[in-house]
DNA sequence: GTGCAAATGCAAATGAGTTGCAATTAAAAT
DNA sequence: ATTTTAATTGCAACTCATTTGCATTTGCAC
């Protein structure tokens, strides 16, 4: 383990992570990093938000498009996710129902045998903006 | 619209999603269709479970290994599944929460003004026979 | 039997994501 | 300041589920 180099794609996705309310594709990334005039290597880019995920800043989210969205931890608390159809876009939602309303997802296993370590819920449809 | 061909590989595909608790995987199928000596092609097979579909007999989940599970729609209502991490089995679950205990989906969104379409829900853990 | 749409098979393509490996580069050691 | 070392980058090739194009086969209707 020695100090991580500072970089410029590093510093730039960490900074258009932080600004957006959504959590953001590899390749709606690559978009926002053209328009400000860098074009990372996708390998790159990929290695750099799993390295992200694996110290726990970032965490990704895939969706059945088969796609991964990601977004800085720091920003919110466990939480999930609407899916534009129309425009692609992953908006965050409130506080997950789950845990604020305390529902037990024992009663709903085959049996209390199993083990639940995670869950993920998303929700589908159409944004304001696209309505 | 005509009326559909009788097929070997489709009554049998039928009779294993009838017969299974499990939501399956395309590779989990070519595998139990081989122990009774069926060897579909596997494009046959993909376009099979999308015809069946489409005319909304069965129904396909996507988690987030990427892979697409089917199953039989007149099993059971609206439900959601648990996906074994050591046998990748896919269990379905009891009746939705969401519907049973009428959670509003709309207090989670970033406006009133989305539209909700479909949600899904997924479990990820170790199940009965793995532990 | 003939005609025709449905079904099938094969090879090639797709597309997100991964991997091997050689080339760069920044940081640490000298 | 120069060398050593390890992290970072880029490129091409690869993986793997799924899709597509296209030519061939097969049931069903007449
Ligand atoms: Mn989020
Ligand atoms: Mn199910
Ligand atoms: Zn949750
Ligand atoms: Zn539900």
């Amino acid at each position: 383990m020695t100090i991580q180099r500072k970089t410029i794609v590093l510093e730039k996705v960490l900074e258009i992570l932080q600004h957006t309310q959504n959590a953001i594709s590899v390749s709606q990334l690559m978009d926002k990093l053209e328009t400000i005039g860098i074009r990372p290597n996708k390998t790159t880019l990929y290695r750099l938000l799993e390295k992200l995920v694996s110290t726990t800043d970032a965490l990704s989210i895939t969706l059945k498009n088969g796609i991964s969205y990601y977004e800085l931890r720091q920003k919110r608390p466990h939480h999930h996710h609407f899916y534009c159809t129309k425009c692609d876009t992953v908006f965050c939602l409130g506080s997950c129902h789950v845990h604020t309303q305390k529902i037990d997802l024992t009663q709903l296993l085959p049996s209390p045998k199993f083990t639940v370590e995670a869950h993920d819920f998303n929700l589908y449809g159409v944004c304001e903006s696209c309505r």
